[in-house]
DNA sequence: TATTTTTTTTAGACAAATCGAAATACTATC
DNA sequence: GATAGTATTTCGATTTGTCTAAAAAAAATA
């Protein structure tokens, strides 16, 4: 059985090595973690002793199948939790990370169960990201990031890569939520900036920044 | 801020005090605890540097004003929890305590209001335990063990002392909740058990033991 | 290739929560 | 009131997760 802590990390790792795909190095994990680089040293040791994580000293550190499982069912605690909160309790898309991430922590199988149950088995969080099932399987939609749709393209917001609350506030602002229409009107080549249609009605236009965190469909 | 542990003191605290009307002596509180009297002794010392606790050597330990409040925020929680994880997600009400023991520690005002909404402001938890308002005020109904009702009495089941497994399991199997009609048809001189109608059809005969925890008004 | 810089690890220390063993205080009994 | 017995506290020691400072390894640069 992992610790709080413990899940933390592997969920840290899952994340910034793309979902096990390449290694993580110390320092990107400390900075992630918000701690220093010999914290998470001496975590990856405890961690690599417990098998969840493949770790060779100095050649960085990444999620086994075992630590894989485990964190995306962490995820899949977290973002249920989610739609629980924005669904149920009538929360903003912005005010659930917090909360959820306390949440995610409860252990039992039987609550987690009955949560989907109760939510209508969702296959998506609010922020468009996807649920992983009891197995860790889950249905990736193909997206591509807003700053990669051609001019005259039309999408729809599928998902939000940076779930903080102040991006999603502006999002709020501006009117833009998962389920969006949006048509690349123009892009101004000196900033990589975007003019863009939201729905058919308003105009707006969004820094690169912006259009690289929202994926469309 | 307190930690996850010394909230589950201090709640501990607060119930073998009978909600802060006596001490408690550190080998009571080990025993509930499921530790040592030598960690309850540090631990105390630690709740009284925070004022939590009122405490002076060899002479036991009671929660402060302060301390008092905190523990009927936490007894709160789990209550509105209990309440939610029997009326929306179907947990029956024998297999609430240990995961609301969880979720009880969640910090999050903002939640805590919500689901309190959501659940359209229970006054009372599955075991007929009254939920404390956010200043920790309860409305105490006036009820008294089964045991001490007289013979030909009716009274309505409002509450169950004891909240373990096993106990509810057998109020299920004999068929008694809360709001159950209890008639006492008769009582044993020799070991107090009783003779009782339930819900004026199934005739059973219940031990002192199960007359004690069961609550009637 | 040698040297500097950066990254990573190790070593020692700390706070929180725990425990067993030993010391101390209270209480009951004679 | 002395003493035996119980309850309570104190004293290290341990575990978990953290940190700073120092050492070691890898990478970059000259």
């Amino acid at each position: 059985m992992l610790s709080f802590v413990e899940e933390n990390y592997l969920k840290a790792i899952y994340h910034l090595s793309g979902s096990g795909e390449h290694e993580v190095t110390t320092n990107a994990l400390a900075e992630e973690m918000k701690t220093t680089p010999a914290s998470v040293s001496d975590m990856i040791r405890k961690l690599s002793k417990k098998a969840v994580v493949h770790y060779r000293k100095y050649q960085g550190v990444n999620v086994s199948e075992e630590g894989k499982l485990i964190a995306l069912h962490v995820i899949r605690k977290h973002r249920l939790w989610e739609v629980f909160l924005v669904e149920k309790l009538g929360f903003n898309w912005d005010e659930v990370h917090e909360v959820a991430e306390q949440l995610e922590h409860i252990k039992s199988p039987l609550l987690i169960q009955r949560l989907d149950e109760f939510l209508g088995f969702p296959k998506y969080d609010p922020h468009g990201d996807p649920i992983p099932d009891e197995h860790g399987q889950f249905t990736e939609t193909k997206k591509e990031p807003l700053c990669d749709a051609p001019i005259g393209t039309t999408g729809v917001v599928v998902a939000v890569q940076d779930s903080g609350t102040a991006f999603l506030k502006y999002l709020d602002k501006v009117g833009i939520s998962i389920g969006s229409k949006i048509k690349v009107e123009d892009v101004v080549e000196f900033d990589g900036s975007m003019d863009i249609t939201i729905d058919q009605k308003k105009s707006i236009t969004v820094s690169k920044t912006v259009a690289e965190n929202i994926w469309v469909a």
